[in-house]
DNA sequence: ATTTTTGTCCCCACTTTCACCCACTTTTTA
DNA sequence: TAAAAAGTGGGTGAAAGTGGGGACAAAAAT
């Protein structure tokens, strides 16, 4: 699935309960059922994923074998460790494992931020902190992305 | 079977029991029964396997003839021969094996990360190490991938 | 051959966790 | 402005996790 859009603030309660926003629960397809996978994401954030997400994307991880060396498997280690199956409960909640509100320093305040097939969780803060930018720094990053794309577009 | 996810935190008791997480126990197939495999990783972990798959990746190694050197036959063997059948009991523990907790350094913590059609298992303490990674390290580890995903892409 | 030791498994009991339920508040919509 | 939907918080019972005693069998020692 992809084409998810919004940004949400929502509360994060003492249980570790993030309730999602009824307009992103119903960008999800039925299909999805109740389970989804959080994983950490790069920066000090998780990453929400429909569990047919989360195979397309890791897809390219399994296709290379773990007898090829070290390097490769911790490669692979790295980036989808720490992920997990989530449930929704009846009151469009999921619980957020401790481990993971621990590194993305989740409190009460959290922001989630969907874009293309993935939703960011955020804490407020790291949030604003994130997206402070100046027009400079603004450009600058054009600019750089506008060179990396470029060099990657297919003839 | 593939689809294994999940990072757990549990703990293993005096007697090298190490009781599974309800979650990861229910990603297993009916068909698996309650035997499972365990056995050395590459790093200093131990992995664990249905018995079906277990047979599936040993399967790597018997399409490889022991004619061909004493480096394959060593490798079959080093790597077949720290593999035990483990039972599940019914409060859903399995017994690891004292040769092999020694081998992975577990003592009281250890973490389970399961991925694709395997469950590792580390001790905390290493777990938190082979996952720490600065962005150097990072981007070069990417770049190696890339390069062994890439020279495997179908023409 | 008998005893001792060691290891494995089964069972029970206590503790902790979490999925579910309900109730109340806030926001949205008609 | 009323009604409905969404969001929030907390209590609770069932399930999961944890630890230990003891039966039994295999291995080791005498």
């Amino acid at each position: 699935m992809s084409g998810l859009i919004g940004e949400y603030l929502c509360k994060l309660d003492d249980k570790g309960r993030l309730s999602l926003p009824s307009r992103l629960r119903a960008q999800f397809p039925e299909s999805a059922g109740n389970t989804l996978v959080v994983n950490r994401g790069f920066e000090k954030c998780l990453v929400l994923y429909t569990r047919e997400d989360w195979l397309l994307e890791t897809g390219k991880l399994t296709a290379v074998d773990d007898f090829l060396s070290p390097d490769i498997r911790r490669f692979k280690r790295i980036f989808t460790n720490g992920a997990n199956l989530v449930q929704i409960d009846n009151a469009q909640r999921v619980l957020i494992p401790k481990k993971l509100c621990e590194y993305a320093e989740l409190t009460d305040e959290v922001v989630l931020s969907a874009y293309g097939s993935k939703v960011e969780i955020w804490s407020r803060s790291n949030y604003e902190t994130e997206l402070s930018v100046d027009s400079d720094e603004l450009s600058k990053l054009a600019q750089i992305f506008h060179q990396q794309a470029g060099s990657r577009k297919e003839p």
